[in-house]
DNA sequence: CTTAAATTCGTGTGCGTACACATATATAAA
DNA sequence: TTTATATATGTGTACGCACACGAATTTAAG
């Protein structure tokens, strides 16, 4: 292995001046320079990345901005897990990821706990903008300290973010659209599923309900789908009758497509009779849902592989911050078919060779 | 950041010590020993992983013996992919991997590259273990010096490999099973291809075959399996010829499942009129077999994630020659369904925030 | 009580690089 | 020529840990 010092001797000079020109730092002549260059190639020398971080000992503080879980809503758990494991690696190339959580529901909090996060001098942001408005406010104040930022999970158009890391929702959806036309007869009718109201468009669930209609346009099968919209999932009782009637009316109904989260609340409601002729597609691997495609309630489920966009998320930033590295501006996760047959073995690895003392 | 000095000095020791409690070396007395422990505890302390490898400078040498790949046969080319790309990773901790190739239908040459690999003298293996003889005789000669060794995408039981990598076959053919199930009327009637004779019952071709057939029988569904197997696909002329007398006579047939790699080589014999209303599961994402995933001609893929396969069987026996971490005895990489609609988003990304220069 | 042996612990050096600082040389201005 | 200023290069130290060596202390043996 050669060292600096070895590039060093050859060229006769001292490390110091050979690190000058590795890094073209300045302050060589060009004769000298252009010497050791020569030696450089010639001996393939390579930055040994190990003594190169330790000497550095760069400190760089990236602050996360996502939604906090709890055990009604547990998305967002695995986000944090992938940007934990991302963090444990970095965290010997001298980075620092300290997590700011907010309350998906309020985007008064949404606001501050930005504030708090900009108390410690951030020296990037990995953040998921869930509200229009504020988060218009938020990147203002980041341009301002010219501080790089990635949207994770969900996208927002029209800002200079250095990426978005997802899943592409629409794509997903056609993605549905494909398994349940698989697998229900030519004549059966589909139904879309959507558990909240008055979504802004640019959300996933609208997204995906897009383009599953899409699907069949575009492979010109026809196909009636029809559509339910429920306000939340406050009032279960409410939820119940009202899917339950829908598809006594509809029996020729043979396929669900839940494009949120919540695919196993809605399926649990569904009376056993009608529910055991239904193939239902939904979308990402929550603890709940899985359990409903373990016991046959849910056919498919789709999943973001949202442990890894957390982890990407920090990865890629800290190319970016180290190493200079721009990523593409839409680094998309992979749309996951998750059956009762392939659930165990999706990988949750959360282990790596390095991350543990 | 906690540092050994700063442990050292609030116990009251000398770094030395420190070390010795943190890698358990000996010679410290209990009471010391213990009173370190508390402070490593309570202050969380971490080693260092960057000083820790530079520090040690070990120098492991890995080995891999795994079939080469070329045009006709490029399902190990991801493997070695995996390979690289954690080759690169583990090389800023000292350890340097080295890959011998040999063809996967010669046996005497499986023997010779392993004499070859021996010369360099390596600290552990990774390797494919395709011929059984052969096989015996090479861990053998490991045992004899000791040297541990991970079997890598097909296994052999009655060794002490320190572990396999590699696809749950039955599993997967039990996946195929659910998938053509889903897909086909209750009438109909399915097919298995093998596309080699006198295979050994081991090999996943087989596993694959078996778990479909059992899948109906644990899901207490009945249908009709059909089986045709061809010796090799050289004489494809009389493939084509069987193959669709087989189909003309059986006109219920409209699921296949060919448990090979080589399912697009199938299918492009197949007669259009027939092939447009039969539904196809393969395996394994060769570029030949996506493109006719991408061409509708193959309905389902299902990947057993090669690339990951070579990934991580360097990553897990660095983690047992430098960590000491027994892995577990199997390690299942994931059944990855891949259709039409989700190809774009399969993962190949080699990259990683560290990998180059 | 002395000496040897075992146990316990401290010290120092090396790993390869980055960077601040010091020094030497060349160039320009006075 | 002398002095000031850039430019070019050398030196030394820190980074955090592993490990060899040796010193100090305790225990056992004679």
């Amino acid at each position: 292995m050669t060292t600096i010092k070895d590039i060093a001797r050859e060229a006769q000079v001292s490390p110091g001046t050979v690190d000058r020109v590795l890094h073209n730092r300045g302050g060589v002549s060009l004769e000298t320079s252009n010497r050791i260059s020569k030696i450089l190639k010639k001996k393939n020398f390579k930055i040994n990345q190990i003594a190169s971080s330790l000497a550095m000992k760069k400190h760089l503080k990236i602050a996360t901005l996502i939604p906090l879980f709890d055990n009604e809503n547990l998305f967002w758990k695995s986000p944090h897990s992938g940007i934990q494991k991302a963090s444990q690696e970095v965290n010997a190339n001298g980075v620092e990821v300290i997590n700011f959580s907010f309350d998906q529901f309020n985007s008064k909090n949404y606001i501050e706990t930005f504030k708090n996060l900009m108390k410690i001098n951030p020296d990037a942001i990995v953040m998921a903008p869930i509200f229009i408005k504020e988060t218009s406010i938020i990147i203002k104040s980041l341009n301002e300290k010219k501080i790089p930022f990635i949207f994770l999970n969900i996208n927002q158009k029209g800002y200079d973010n250095l990426c978005y890391i997802g899943q592409k929702s629409y794509e997903a959806g056609g993605l549905a659209g494909q398994l349940l036309d698989l697998c229900v007869f030519p004549q059966d009718e589909l139904l879309i599923v959507q558990t909240r109201k008055n979504i802004d468009d640019y959300r996933s669930f609208s997204q995906r309900g897009k383009g599953f209609i899409d699907y069949f346009k575009k492979n010109k099968i026809k196909k009636k789908i029809h559509q339910i919209q429920f306000d939340g999932l406050k009032n279960l009782k409410k939820v119940e009758k009202k899917i339950n009637e829908l598809l006594k009316s509809k029996k020729k109904i043979k396929g669900i497509i839940i494009p949120s989260s919540r695919a196993s609340n809605i399926i649990e409601l569904i009376h056993p009779n009608i529910k055991s002729e239904i193939k239902v597609v939904g979308f990402d691997t929550t603890p709940k849902n899985i359990s409903a495609l373990k016991n046959g309630q849910i056919t498919f489920l789709i999943s973001q592989k949202s442990f890894n966009q957390g982890y990407k998320s920090i990865i890629t930033m800290v190319n970016y911050l180290i190493h200079k590295v721009k990523p593409e501006l839409e680094i998309p996760t992979p749309l996951e078919i998750v059956t009762k047959e392939n659930v165990e073995f999706i990988e949750y690895d959360k282990r790596r060779y390095n991350s543990e003392l």
